[in-house]
DNA sequence: CGCTTGCGGAGCGATACGCTCCGGTCGTAA
DNA sequence: TTACGACCGGAGCGTATCGCTCCGCAAGCG
């Protein structure tokens, strides 16, 4: 049915669509935005997922699965500290879902994904650490915050709400640089991080049921 | 008189909490937020301001003074690569004011200010790359995205939204690392940064009259 | 004790939201 | 060619929330 693939087309242009607006907008950005920037009519967003909440769980149900391979993308990299770049600047490049925490709540299958996601991602952290390309004071959760920090471009996000399509390309250059000076900072140096290593709940509990 | 001190103080509780509230809700945050974490009623706002744009503009104002007297309170420390940590670290602390690009027009006594900013900005920039601390190939405008970047702490303000201010000194704490991880980078290294140099209108064309 | 000054917040009109529902469109099969 | 039904887009409804006005009240002053 010829029906049937352009459902599935729509359904993937309505993640897409998600992800990009909730990057720019935040959460509180209505359904009417990601379906127009789908190319869709709020009513095939509705035929598909039965409230906005519903979208938002599934956007996070599929980014466990992406960031744990991502992760082990960064694994099959013979080099610790080029597997290490890949993940940072892949995820970066997808952007933050972190907008989300609150609205979805976790299921049993969800946090099993989390802890397959995590582990992948520390086993990355302490390849590196052993080969000695990473800064040994920097720790797995050091590295998702700085990845979460660096995850939101105000500038970027700026220019795409005005339109301004123009200097999209000189702002995307300039968000790599930062990401990069921010990435040469992991190496090891001489200067040792201030205050104690943080827990991994700081990162996990926004995600708990509210 | 009694009143008039306290009205002062108003003021000046309002534009703290004006600041506080926009870093955690952005400029969509409402009125009736700002005033309640004033600690005062919504009328006395609108009788120190007459709309919520006229206390955003004169936000902006207030911070171009700041940012101007950062800038020289490092070039006051005679140890460069020091002077240039003081500002990026006093910037983020105070959060930026980003999100309110696009609500105030900048009068031409603004623009006057904003250039004795960059100037005293990049005279900073100037001194640590003469002295050799800073990488030669980090801009100012790279350094200006850095920081602005960092401003924006995600998990701070889910923690504040939520009201968890158990975990805020862990996350402050965590904070801080990242910060440290990114200035870190800032020192001279091997690895060159990709792409060309930003330009400084980048920065400065949010501000512009919409 | 009356007057002035500044206060807090209830409430109004307007806006923007999530979501429903229906008329129209197009692929499919006889 | 035509009748059918699956699927589409988006107008519009009820509701929540916003910026802002306005007024009753408390506190200092002569």
């Amino acid at each position: 049915m010829a029906r049937r693939a352009e459902a599935e087309r729509n359904d993937r242009a309505l993640l897409e669509a998600a992800r990009e607006v909730i990057a720019v907008d935040g959460a509180h950005t209505s359904v009417a935005s990601i379906a127009a920037r789908a190319g869709v009519g709020i009513g095939s967003l509705y035929r598909r997922y039965s409230s906005k909440t519903a979208l938002f769980q599934h956007l996070v149900e599929l980014a466990l699965d992406e960031w744990t391979e991502i992760a082990e993308q960064g694994l099959a990299d013979e080099d610790p500290w080029n597997g290490l770049v890949h993940y940072i600047s892949t995820s970066v490049r997808t952007g933050s879902l972190a907008p989300l925490a609150g609205m979805v709540t976790f299921t049993d299958e969800m946090t099993e994904k989390n802890t397959r996601s995590d582990k992948a991602f520390e086993a990355l952290i302490d390849r590196a650490h052993r080969a000695g390309v990473l800064r040994r004071d920097v720790t797995a959760v050091d590295v998702l915050l700085l990845v979460e920090q660096l995850s939101k471009s105000p500038l970027i996000e700026h220019l795409q709400q005005q339109g301004r399509a123009d200097m999209l390309d000189a702002a995307r250059n300039a968000q790599r640089r930062v990401v990069a000076i921010a990435v040469a900072g992991l190496r090891p140096g001489d200067q040792p991080l201030p205050g104690e290593e943080p827990t991994m709940d700081l990162f996990t509990q926004r995600w708990s049921t509210s």
